[in-house]
DNA sequence: AACTAGCCCAACCGCCGGCGA
DNA sequence: GTCGCCGGCGGTTGGGCTAGT
């Protein structure tokens, strides 16, 4: 908050002290708003008359809500800022009780937050359903804080999971609350469907939980990402740091340079004609998104199932998230020529 | 315990449109 | 027509607070 002071024409700026709100309601209350430059003279506050109509739309009216936003208050900001952009007074008109300066901060907060995050997914044990929102793509310079928005029933899921959602994912670089949108509205409504209509997937997601939570709960921690910002490393497996020259195309250079996401067994990328490893996705960005598949029960058939793919190794716990949760211990099973990200979309 | 990073949110600011003189 | 005032809107700021190191 900023501290108090006074302008050159005697204005007060700054946090209102109680004595101030006081003034200003008891007035309002008593005459009504009915002219807000006018308003600070009659109610002796040195205050402006924005100033005044601010503290009173945005505090002191006994209509406003204060605290956090409930579920069904979260989808409509989202589903109308979807619709109509930043018009937060219009937002602001279909949440009763909510002002539109409380509704802009948490869009600035909280929905940005998610499009940063935007590339991996956790699964969530919810009601007895299995649900999957968008987790995070954390670059290494997270704070371990961001992390800790995770809560306990949040799961980290390998990133490959997540490769059905993504051919969506082409407008979120230009348009991220689309992101969100989708996440909502989309995403989590076509996996529940998914999910629930695939019973070897439903049966292979809840194996997926047990997994890692036995191995959270119990196996070793992966370090922080910032830690390994701090150390430059680029990827922990099973307690070695890999430090790799290749790098993937980001997603945000796909995005610049106009290339199609790869989808439906057709996996290219016209930058880079041999299909990045495993290992190397995982390194920048968010390799799900270049992962796709229309198949996802490639991933619990016999051949190759995802099942099989943790059990070979691979690990996650509850700290951070994205493929920098994801360790295998085998890792070389999933890197260079042997076993291509090609070979693997293509398994089945 | 001290330090750091970044989240949160109240409050400010500039801009714009409506309206009356 | 235009000028100034006012209220509304959306973007930004800055300091408290808190979790992580």
């Amino acid at each position: 908050m900023r501290a108090p002071c006074f302008d050159k024409f005697g204005i007060k700026k700054g946090p209102w002290s109680e004595d101030e709100d006081d003034k200003l309601r008891a007035f309002i209350e008593k005459y009504g708003p009915f002219s807000w430059s006018k308003i600070p003279r009659i109610a002796g506050l040195s205050r402006s008359g924005r100033s005044c109509r601010l503290r009173w739309m945005n505090q002191l009216c006994p209509s406003v809500k204060h605290g956090n936003f409930t579920i069904e208050e979260q989808d409509v900001i989202v589903d109308l800022h979807s619709k109509h952009g930043n018009k937060w007074s219009m937002i602001a008109a279909q949440l009763p009780g909510r002002s539109e300066n409380e509704i802009k901060n948490y869009c600035h907060t909280h929905l940005k937050n998610q499009v940063q995050k935007s590339n991996a997914m956790r699964l969530r044990a919810h009601h007895g359903h299995v649900t999957l929102v968008l987790s995070s793509n954390l670059p290494p310079s997270s704070s371990t804080r961001e992390l800790s928005s995770l809560n306990g029933s949040d799961y980290i899921v390998p990133s490959m999971l997540t490769s059905r959602f993504c051919k969506q994912a082409g407008s979120f670089w230009t348009e991220p609350f689309l992101l969100y949108r989708f996440m909502h509205h989309q995403m989590k409504k076509s996996f529940h469907h998914w999910a629930h209509q695939t019973i070897s997937l439903a049966r292979l997601l809840s194996g997926i939980i047990n997994i890692i939570d036995d191995v959270g709960a119990s196996g070793p921690q992966a370090p922080s990402i910032s830690n390994m910002a701090r150390d430059n490393v680029s990827q922990h497996s099973g307690g070695t740091h890999f430090y790799s020259r290749y790098q993937a195309p980001s997603i945000s250079d796909m995005a610049r340079d106009n290339v199609s996401q790869p989808s439906g067994g057709t996996h290219s990328y016209s930058r880079d004609q041999s299909p990045p490893s495993w290992n190397a996705l995982n390194k920048r960005d968010s390799s799900s998104m270049m992962i796709e598949s229309d198949n996802v029960q490639e991933f619990s058939g016999d051949d190759f199932g995802l099942k099989d793919f943790l059990t070979l190794g691979w690990n996650a716990n509850k700290r951070d998230s994205s493929s920098m949760i994801i360790k295998s211990d085998n890792v070389q099973e999933f890197s260079g020529d042997d076993f291509g990200l090609k070979d693997f979309l293509t398994l089945g």
